[in-house]
DNA sequence: GACGTTTTAGACAATGGCGCCTAGTTTACA
DNA sequence: TGTAAACTAGGCGCCATTGTCTAAAACGTC
């Protein structure tokens, strides 16, 4: 009747979707309870029992939700990554703060990594999608940038594959514990972490520049 | 009357706090039923209420437990920390086999990591020493040992801090996606894994060696 | 073999959550 | 304004779980 059971809908459902995710973030699954997902939802109780046949079928959608959201934002965060060999450093460096702040650090993120570890097992399917929309396709998608900047002489590197997830994984590095234990870093943070994750990336692969001010030596000195 | 409240005690003890650990990991605080630990630990419902006022008390006892275990492995992993410059490559990468394969991807570790992700709300000041014990100290020990290297000119490193919280992420970098979703990497995964990360870390913090065949070249020509 | 301790099995009340139902109210739309 | 849909409040049965209790059995030690 109503289709779409995806989208807006009336705000009664993106009111309880957001409430049962607070909640199951919080609580897990077993220790949420629909009394008080209805009450920060503002609703009550029959209304979700409306909306959702059981207990199971909430978690589900929300699930879903939030993983569109996230491969939305990821898509979106992806896209921006820069493809020119000028001021690659700064460009890396605002990709690694998009990245952290968008995509990983954020709620939705927090929430997925945080539900596949408890629920994971109890709902291998459910997860299975996130798993290769989620951080299987960052990495291939990112590894598919990063050859194209190889491509073009701005990196130098053997394995794009192990690349990619070393890029992700040095961009995490500063913010890994704090996430870890539930805190939220500054912009301060997320500019200093992206910054050292890609100095630290181009020492390893960037192309072998002597000094800043003389680029391209070995071009320089073919060309004189 | 019976003092230690640590060690051995009986055999009923340890396989409670065995079962407890497996059942609390798999299903979380609130999902976790004593009937079914009991069951696992092949022990009366009555001897875990006779060993633990209550299952809040058996939760703290198993985190304790499995902190003080982990601590140890650390310890012991941290000191195989190479202190010598020969085959600098192959320690590290052997000293990252062991970090993941006996601190991170172990057991122990996936509990910890799993649980203060569920519980670290409700329960902050138990998970606080491993906060500081756990990852605080690997971090900063490995700070310390990767200095030493620095120092004796093994490595050239600016940031000893975010070196070492890198060569801890780059370790892990193959292995995280797989960790999450509750697989064991094998043996030759940690090597690969290792390897790739290593190399990396020498790429960006290894002495400017030209090529392999030829080691240190300026002691070299100052010899010849 | 006797005695104290530990463990076991099962019953027990109390609690709380799930899912359903109903009656009454609000909202949306024609 | 009238009708149908959605929503609210509350009660209800059912079930799982917690924590206690008791009597019987196993254990270990002298």
């Amino acid at each position: 009747m109503k289709g779409h059971t995806q989208r807006g809908q009336c705000a009664k459902r993106m009111s309880i979707l957001d409430a049962a995710a607070d909640v199951f973030c919080r609580q897990g699954f077993a220790g949420a309870s629909i009394d008080e997902i209805a009450a920060v939802a503002c609703v009550s109780r029959q209304t979700i029992y409306n909306h959702y046949r059981e207990k199971e079928t909430l978690f589900v959608a929300v699930v879903e939700d939030v993983m569109n959201r996230a491969n939305a934002m990821l898509f979106s965060v992806l896209s921006s990554f820069p493809d020119s060999a000028d001021s690659l450093e700064d460009g890396l460096t605002a990709f690694a703060v998009r990245l952290n702040k968008n995509c990983i650090c954020n709620h939705d993120g927090k929430f997925l990594r945080k539900l596949v570890q408890t629920e994971g097992e109890r709902y291998p399917h459910l997860f299975e999608g996130w798993r290769q929309q989620g951080p299987g396709k960052l990495t291939t998608a990112l590894s598919a940038l990063l050859a194209r900047l190889a491509h073009k002489g701005a990196l130098v590197i053997d394995d794009f594959d192990v690349a990619a997830r070393q890029f992700v994984a040095l961009a995490n590095a500063d913010l890994q514990m704090m996430t870890l234990f539930g805190g939220t870093p500054t912009d301060e943070e997320l500019e200093k972490a992206a910054r050292n994750a890609v100095r630290t990336f181009l020492k390893a692969y960037g192309r072998p520049v002597m000094e800043k001010d003389e680029r391209q030596p070995q071009l320089a000195a073919i060309a004189g």
